[in-house]
RNA sequence: GGGCCAUUAGCUCAAUUGGCAGAGCAACGGACUCUUAAUCCGCAGGUUGAAGGUUCGAUUCCUUCAUGGCCCA
């Protein structure tokens, strides 16, 4: 950086926050005349005894007068969202982990001393409320309260209570104040963890079994994707942060483990989208004695199952479209996808100039030069991805681009594999896995080959990889799925950052 | 990597052809014992993302940069 540079910038940072510095200052005044006051700002010995969400479903129906009969005591804690003062009444929205729930503040209802920290309260503090439950006039479920402190002094302003935080990139760098504010974020965030536990449950009810292999890896593979690198120091090691765990998954097919599983953190040092981050989650599992037409109808299950669970019905709005997740989903092969939506006539679809045409027309740049493999799936993306709308399995895929797939018995030039679309993006990727080691032996030198010859994304050869399949691994099939992806068809989230807590971005300047 | 768009008060947003930079919410001072985005009165808050340029004059036009968004690769 250059030298000139950083006063400026130190110079515009203060100016930015001269006005947010006052309303801090004022704030931490208010901290400080606390403890002169003999309260503790940041105090933790409040005892909670209730949940805002527990109190309204217990006392939904209970009305006014019921209420004054059989006083019932409530003690809890939360953030206070929103301060309406009328002289001798003040309500506080105050807002826990599980919902709001209001406090009503009686001058003549609390203990003075009490009462006086309505001068240093501000919205975003956390308090803790004692009193009992009562109805406001307008029939509000609301605490009166009897005890009042403040837990903790919160020194910023929170956004505008009306509009929440709209800026993406706040929202995203400073995650907090985004799930502070706004409702549906917290929504989607719960519903991804619901969504991993189903799965978890869904295949544990199954007997996989859940493993953790390595995320560091001194070769990577089990997908086309270029890795992060990565060095261990004590042992001098170049590593690599996993593409995919595929590769040690099938060892443990090897080892015994017939079924298992794992839904964890990926990496690719590729490019940022709304449907790319660096980081992502996956699930991955295997069946021995499978085929990936078994995957297709478990798949069916755990999807149709996911939807009902999350949404009570398997017709899942996302965007302008309703996804409908009912059994069977359709099947579509490459070859009658690039027919259908690329115009390559039946008998063409492996004949390279009808498919140079097809390309040229759909824009596909530095098409010539790759194998025909490529060239098809390159063609059938431009063409297909983006209409496979509704949940799809595309199957039967060209062997170039499936190293580590089973040739179909009748056509050893296309592979015994799936990928599932829906809302025109691929979701999971499944296949009848190669256990042929001398077969799999020979497509890592193709694709060491196709390394040489420029192909960044090709795999690196993996010996003990071909060494394990050569103690032989039952007829497997193994599957995985994008559990961002999938959450953001779940929870009607057009950018993956949106079901991501934390996105990579930029640091801040 | 390329194209387009955006960046104005803590937050959400305005600002006519290039002519005094505004509102709501939040804050601050005050009134109010039933509000639900409470209401009312008052007050304060800005080097308009950064750096240059054109101009008597720039939030506005031009260049570069930063960050973000969308589309394409």
């Amino acid at each position: 950086m250059p030298p000139f540079a950083a006063p400026t910038r130190s110079r515009a940072r203060s100016r930015r926050c001269a006005v947010e510095d006052t309303i801090i200052t004022q704030r931490r005044a208010k901290a400080e005349a606390l403890r002169a006051l003999g309260h503790h700002p940041y105090a933790n010995d409040f005892v909670v005894t209730d949940r805002a969400s527990d109190v309204h479903a217990a006392h939904e129906g209970t009305d006014a007068p019921a209420l004054e009969a059989n006083p019932v005591r409530v003690g809890y804690a939360g953030r206070v969202m929103a301060i309406r003062t009328f002289g001798k009444v003040v309500f506080v929205v105050v807002a826990d982990a599980s919902g709001r729930l209001q406090a009503n503040l009686f001058a003549d209802a609390l203990p003075e001393a009490d009462w006086a920290l309505l001068d240093y309260l501000d919205v975003g503090d956390i308090i803790g409320v004692t009193g009992t439950l009562m109805r406001t006039r307008k029939g509000e479920l609301s605490v009166k309260a009897d005890h009042l402190r403040i837990v903790t002094k919160s020194l910023r302003p929170l956004p505008e209570k009306w509009h929440g935080l709209q800026d993406v990139a706040t929202r995203y760098r400073q995650r907090y104040v985004d799930l502070i504010v706004n409702e549906r974020v917290r929504d989607t965030f719960r519903v991804r963890a619901r969504v991993v536990q189903y799965i978890r449950r869904f295949l544990d009810d199954r007997d996989y079994l859940e493993v953790e292999t390595p995320m560091l890896q001194a070769v990577y593979g089990g997908a086309a994707a270029k890795p992060f690198s990565t060095h261990h120091n004590a042992l001098d090691l170049p590593l690599f942060l996993r593409i995919a765990p595929e590769l040690d998954l099938k060892r443990l097919v090897v080892g015994g483990f017939h079924r298992v599983y794992e839904i964890n953190r990926c990496f690719r040092n590729e490019g940022i989208s709304t449907k790319h981050n660096p980081e992502f989650t996956t699930l991955e599992f295997y069946q021995a004695f499978a085929t990936y037409e078994d995957l297709m109808t478990l798949t069916e299950e755990l999807l149709n199952g996911l939807a009902i669970a999350i949404h009570g019905t398997d017709q899942v709005t996302y965007g302008e479209h309703t996804l409908s997740f009912a059994r069977p989903f359709r099947r579509l092969s490459v070859y009658e996808g690039l027919t259908t939506y690329a115009g390559v006539p039946a008998d063409k679809v492996s004949d390279r100039p009808a498919l140079l045409e097809a390309a040229a027309r759909l824009g596909v740049t530095k098409a010539d030069t790759r194998p025909l493999g490529h060239l098809q799936m390159e063609v059938f993306e431009a063409a297909a991805e983006h209409l496979l709308v509704q949940p799809t399995f595309v199957t039967d895929f060209p062997l170039e681009v499936s190293p580590l797939s089973r040739k179909k018995d009748t056509d050893p030039t296309l592979v015994d594999r799936f990928e599932i679309y829906a809302a025109g993006r691929e979701i999971g990727n499944a296949f009848s896995e190669l256990n042929d080691s001398d077969d799999q032996r020979s497509r890592f030198e193709s694709q060491v080959a196709q390394r040489a010859a420029g192909d960044e994304e090709a795999h690196p050869m993996d010996d003990d990889y071909v060494r394990a399949l050569e103690y032989g691994m039952p007829p497997t099939a193994g599957e995985g799925i994008g559990i961002d992806r999938l959450v953001m068809l779940l929870t009607d989230s057009p950018s993956i950052r949106d079901v991501i807590l934390f996105p990579l971005l930029r640091p801040e300047g």
